[in-house]
RNA sequence: GGGCGUUUAGCUCAGUUGGCUAGAGCAUCUCGUUUACACCGAGAGGGUCGGGGGUUCGAGUCCCUCAACGCCCA
């Protein structure tokens, strides 16, 4: 491509338009595959990143924007400077969400999932999915994420299931899945069991109800208090603290249980918490009679335990009261109440204990109580068969633990395994190194992962059972049963173990339950004498198994995602990941909001290492901000709230998107985000009419009227998003925009117009493509911006080593936009044209530039990369820049100069602050532009002005320095610079005196109290004796500057 | 109840081991369309760093305490 530098310049608009720009980038890297992952050689390091794959349930929005802008400026950056990059793209099936979103949807048009059945839903959820999916990865394409796009994955995609079949396959064999009759936390609407981190506690006004308990000897009555009345169905027991006075006289009495009439025993466990008036809330309420009720409340079925009760459960998945699920013997009383709905249950169980005269108070009571993430109701801790992954176990939890860096938490629990030494074993670092301790104190407190969800969405558990009478069990399983106690099961050998499947046998009563976990075929494969996979399962559902209908928990296949997005557990048999796992994992950093901490990052941590001989899926962590809307409410698909990233690309373009967010990004602040609406009628952006929901929350209303023309309606994103409204073509739907995003689009443009210069100036003085040029040998303006640009690389870099993104930003920002577009554009105007060795610094700062710019605004930098590179600008001894057809592919600016001999920086703030000193006088003084204006300084000012070469007089408008001439002429104006007088001569207007004596009064005043502070300071004897002495001295310095221009100033004063 | 975080200019936020004469962007005010940019340039005003106490020669920064808000875990 040839392009003469005029044709350039002319060819490029004078404001950057993204809208104009963006697509054909895409195109471009795109067509050169840019972003494919190179297989690191020797000497190489390697940079890898995998995405948190966002779920396939709906779009993106901004919070998901941050998490891809900051990993796409770290991978930009990485790949520029040389590393072998890897960004594995991908996406999540996301289990319970995704069916919740598909199942609402067909309920809108009639149709139950029920009815269709399971292989339809999964076909309709399915295509759900294929739209989304798309939707997502186009999104991300949209804000620039340099993908290895060619990898992405899916994680129910044939590599990741093969992944999760032989991972469950192993932990089975291993010993460390189980299957238990647990309580769970049961949500009733969408009547799956959930893992602990997906419960929600929510504070709730309630009711402490007293319910009396009459003795069944008919000597009186107990009072027990509960929150729970409708749960008195399935009571079991009554409890007593031992140490409770009562509890004597109680010793071996029962109660005969209103409603059910079932009489059962008291019995007495210090759990119970006593009456005490004084006590916190608990005790307060408290009668020191506990109702247990051991299938419906977690701590009831520890008692249950400890005492050996009954467990009756009384409700059926749906959370109504049921004689279909344990609750045999139901009294003609209790008949009247089942088949209600647990609220309604409770109503009516309290209005008959009312009528009975048995309901002895009702007292309101707040408590929290745990609701669903995903349907927001109350969940029912519920009796059932679940699968458990035994996270609690050394191999698992222990290692997580082991895997910290000790620098950044306490030392372990006792009961851990100390660390070894072994891979990754205190490798596992977390930034801010706060969360470390939120990661440790997960760990600790850990309980066994259910993993069985009872969904249709998601990998079905590869386990197929049977139950037999003792006596019709194999006698060789049965006979290996013999003496073990417990419900966890034993894995035996059998005829299935010899095909390659693993075999969990456990007594249940006088029955055996067996559990044969299949592996998939590729494991098959590799096991000697293994059967097919499809011989295998026809024959065991011959034998009488039938497969577990339920599916993993989503986080399980999460939890893989390093590995199995790589080939693991055989990458051979995918040959497009050759090599990734050896190079790529561990992977470098994780990017990830907080709450991820204990849902994604542990399992990850567990599973890498429990899979890979101890091996960390990441050395580091980054924990990001969280997006919140104006009023503080975190931006989420569920509420709503969400802004699609493409409505702000729409308004302010992708770079100005990702500069923003990634300006926002600091240690601690989560981000707040005031949304207005654009109307699509007018295009005006306007602050939305909010109204409250019924959960509190401040959101755009539905439907928004057009500020400047009330007849015009529009839709909101909200009312989009919840269904509230529907956009039709004369309501139309109307995009968001946030004014947070103006800082990011001024920037683009900046750096826009400021190449836009240089391709003006460029290749005038000939062909120069030949000449290096000698940082020595240039003017003095230039060797600053050398010395400035050095200097910025290097900080740059520190500040994304350390993922200091604010920081990364702020400095690029002030390099941009103050050094090189302020200061250095400005000074070299009078002298570029005929300047060929300045045409070379300038083509080679303006080339630098894009790069250090081009990990956070990858399109404005690729547009004008062609541009530039087209145009004729030598080289710079010590600075490096590589560089391909792509900015995206090009090297990051190695630079190594030395400042010269002289101290550039220095002279030039001198320079700068005289400069800012008389511009600061022709405003106040009004002096236009044009108007030059003649300085009289002594030697010392005139040397620094001399020093400077030029800049001075440029940018402070000035026509002639005099020196050695000390009185003040005529309308002269006066300031006091490095304690001495410089004046100001040739305004227009002569001075007025009032106006002088006015600024020079407030100059002395400021400059007075300086004086004075600087001399407290040092009339301190404590500050002498205590501060670092090359403080006192700068001290000093200030202190005698200061006296000087004050000196300066007041002479200025009397002169007047 | 336990833990973590936040409170600095009108707004949104920086301020890394205590040395600051407290910064930035936006907004405001004054001036300016000189061919890179009005998505611009020059200049100006604006803060007793949430309240109170303490440590120190010195506190926005460390400690204690109170208040408000947010998140996580029970």
């Amino acid at each position: 491509m040839t392009m003469s530098s005029a044709d350039s310049a002319t060819s490029l608009a004078s404001t950057y338009d993204p809208a104009i720009s963006e697509p054909e980038i895409r195109r471009r890297w795109d067509e050169a595959h840019a972003f494919a992952a190179t297989a690191p050689t020797n000497g190489t390091n390697t940079y890898s990143i995998v995405i948190p794959p966002p779920n396939v349930t709906a779009a993106l929005h901004l919070g998901h924007a941050l998490n891809n802008a900051l990993q796409d400026v770290l991978v930009r950056y990485h790949r520029m400077r040389g590393d072998a990059t890897l960004w594995m793209p991908g996406t999540d099936h996301a289990g319970i969400a995704t069916q919740t979103v598909v199942e609402k949807r067909l309920l809108a048009d009639g149709v139950k999932r029920l009815d269709m059945g399971r292989e339809a839903f999964v076909e309709k959820t399915q295509e759900w999915k294929d739209e989304y999916e798309e939707v997502i990865l186009d999104q991300m394409k949209e804000m620039g994420a340099s993908c290895d796009w060619d990898r992405t994955r899916f994680t129910m995609d044939e590599m990741c299931a093969t992944a999760v079949r032989h991972a469950f396959y192993t932990l089975f064999s291993d010993g460390l899945i189980y299957r238990g009759k647990r309580l769970v936390n049961w949500d009733p609407v969408t009547r799956t069991a959930l893992a602990d981190d997906e419960v929600e506690s929510e504070e709730v006004d309630g009711h402490m109800w007293y319910l009396r308990y009459p003795l069944s000897d008919g000597s009186g009555h107990l009072t027990v208090a509960t929150t729970r009345p409708e749960t008195m169905l399935g009571d079991t027991a009554v409890a007593v603290n031992p140490s409770d006075p009562r509890a004597e006289g109680l010793r071996g009495k029962s109660v005969r249980l209103p409603i059910v009439d079932r009489v059962i025993p008291i019995v007495e466990d210090d759990y119970v918490v006593m009456t005490d008036p004084e006590g916190d809330t608990k005790a307060q309420y408290a009668t020191g009679f506990l109702k247990v009720t051991p299938a419906h409340d977690p701590n009831d079925w520890e008692i249950g335990l400890r005492h050996d009760l009954d467990i009756i459960n009384v409700m059926a998945p749906d959370g109504s009261i049921s004689a279909d699920h344990g609750f045999d013997e139901v009294s003609e009383q209790a008949r009247i109440f089942v088949g209600l709905d647990r609220d309604e249950a409770r109503t009516q169980i309290v209005s008959w204990f009312e009528d009975n005269d048995l309901l002895e108070e009702v007292r309101p009571y707040s408590h929290s109580v745990g609701h669903s993430y995903r349907s927001h109701v109350p969940i029912e801790p519920y009796l059932s068969d679940q699968w458990y992954v035994a996270v609690t176990d050394d191999r698992l939890r222990g290692s997580a633990l082991r895997s910290q860096d000790p620098k950044q938490v306490p030392p372990m629990p006792k009961d851990v395994a100390p660390r070894s030494g072994i891979e990754g074993d205190g490798g596992l670092r977390f930034n801010p190194s706060r969360y470390a301790r939120t990661f440790q104190s997960w760990h600790e407190g850990i309980r066994d992962w259910c993993i069985s969800r009872q969904l249709w969405w998601g990998h079905q558990i590869p386990v197929w059972t049977r139950t037999l009478s003792s006596a019709d069990a194999d006698t060789h399983v049965a006979d290996a049963l013999v003496g073990i106690d417990g419900d966890n099961g034993l894995l035996v050998e059998s005829e299935w173990t010899r095909c390659g499947a693993a075999h969990l046998a456990r007594t249940i009563g006088d029955e055996i339950s067996e559990s044969v976990c299949v592996p998939p075929q590729a494991t098959l494969n590799r096991i000697d004498g293994a059967s097919d996979e499809i011989d295998l399962v026809a024959r065991l559902e011959t034998a009488g198994f039938t497969r577990d209908p339920d599916v993993l928990d989503t986080w399980f296949s999460s939890g893989l995602w390093p590995m199995s997005t790589m080939g693991w557990p055989f990458p051979e048999d995918f040959p497009e990941t050759a090599g990734l796992l050896d190079s790529f994992n561990p992977t470098s950093v994780l990017l990830t909001a907080r709450e991820i901490i204990t849902l994604w990052v542990s399992r990850m941590v567990m599973f890498n290492r429990y899979f890979l001989d101890g091996r960390l899926p990441f050395d580091d962590t980054f924990i990001h901000a969280m997006i919140q809307d104006g009023h503080g409410q975190k931006m989420s698909k569920s509420l709503g709230n969400g802004v699609d990233p493409r409505d702000i690309i729409h308004s302010h373009g992708a770079d100005a998107m990702r500069f923003a967010l990634v300006s926002m990004t600091t240690d601690t602040q989560d981000v707040r985000m005031p949304v207005d609406v654009v109307c699509p009628h007018t295009g005006e952006s306007f602050e939305p009419e909010f109204i409250t929901t019924n959960s509190g929350h401040r959101v755009a209303a539905p439907i928004q009227t057009s500020p400047s023309d009330p007849s015009k309606k529009m839709v909101s994103a909200y009312g989009l998003a919840v269904g509230a409204a529907e956009p039709t073509a004369e309501i139309p739907l109307a995009r968001n925009t946030s004014a947070k995003f103006d800082l990011g689009r001024n920037f683009a443009n900046k750096v826009w117009n400021t190449v836009r210069f240089g391709l003006g100036r460029l290749g005038k003085a000939g062909d120069t493509a030949a000449t290096t040029v000698d940082p020595a040998d240039c003017r003095f303006i230039d060797r600053w911006i050398l010395s400035r640009l050095a200097i910025t690389v290097k900080e740059l870099e520190d500040a994304l080593d350390r993922y200091q993104f604010n920081t990364y930003m702020d400095t690029l920002y002030d390099f941009v936009w103050h050094d090189v577009s302020d200061r250095y554009l400005e000074a070299v105007k009078p002298t570029i044209d005929d300047d060929a060795n300045q045409q070379v610094v300038l083509g080679v700062v303006l080339d630098a530039t894009l790069r250090l710019i081009h990990p956070v605004c990858p399109f404005v930098t690729e547009a004008l990369w062609p541009h530039l590179r087209a145009t004729v600008y030598g080289q710079v001894r010590g600075i490096a820049l590589e560089a391909t057809d792509l900015a995206a592919t090009s090297a990051w600016p190695c630079v190594e100069i030395g400042t010269g001999p002289d101290d550039v920086l220095d002279t030039f703030e001198r320079a700068d602050t005289l400069t800012g000193l008389v511009r600061s006088v022709r405003s106040e003084r009004d002096v236009k532009p044009r108007q030059q204006v003649t300085l009289h300084v002594d030697e010392a000012v005139a040397s620094l002005i001399e020093s400077a070469q030029g800049f001075v007089e440029t940018l402070a408008g000035i026509g002639e320095v005099v020196t050695g001439n000390s009185t003040a002429p005529a309308g002269a104006s006066v300031l006091a610079f490095e304690g001495s007088q410089v004046l100001m001569s040739g305004l227009v207007d002569a001075a007025d005196l009032d106006t002088e004596r006015e600024r020079l009064g407030k100059l002395i005043s400021g400059l007075t109290g300086q004086v004075e502070g600087f001399n407290n300071k040092l009339s301190n004897r404590g500050y002498l004796d205590n501060a670092p002495p090359e403080l006192v001295e700068e001290t000093r310095g200030l202190l005698a500057a200061a006296e000087a221009d004050l000196a300066a100033a007041s002479a200025a004063l009397d002169n007047l």
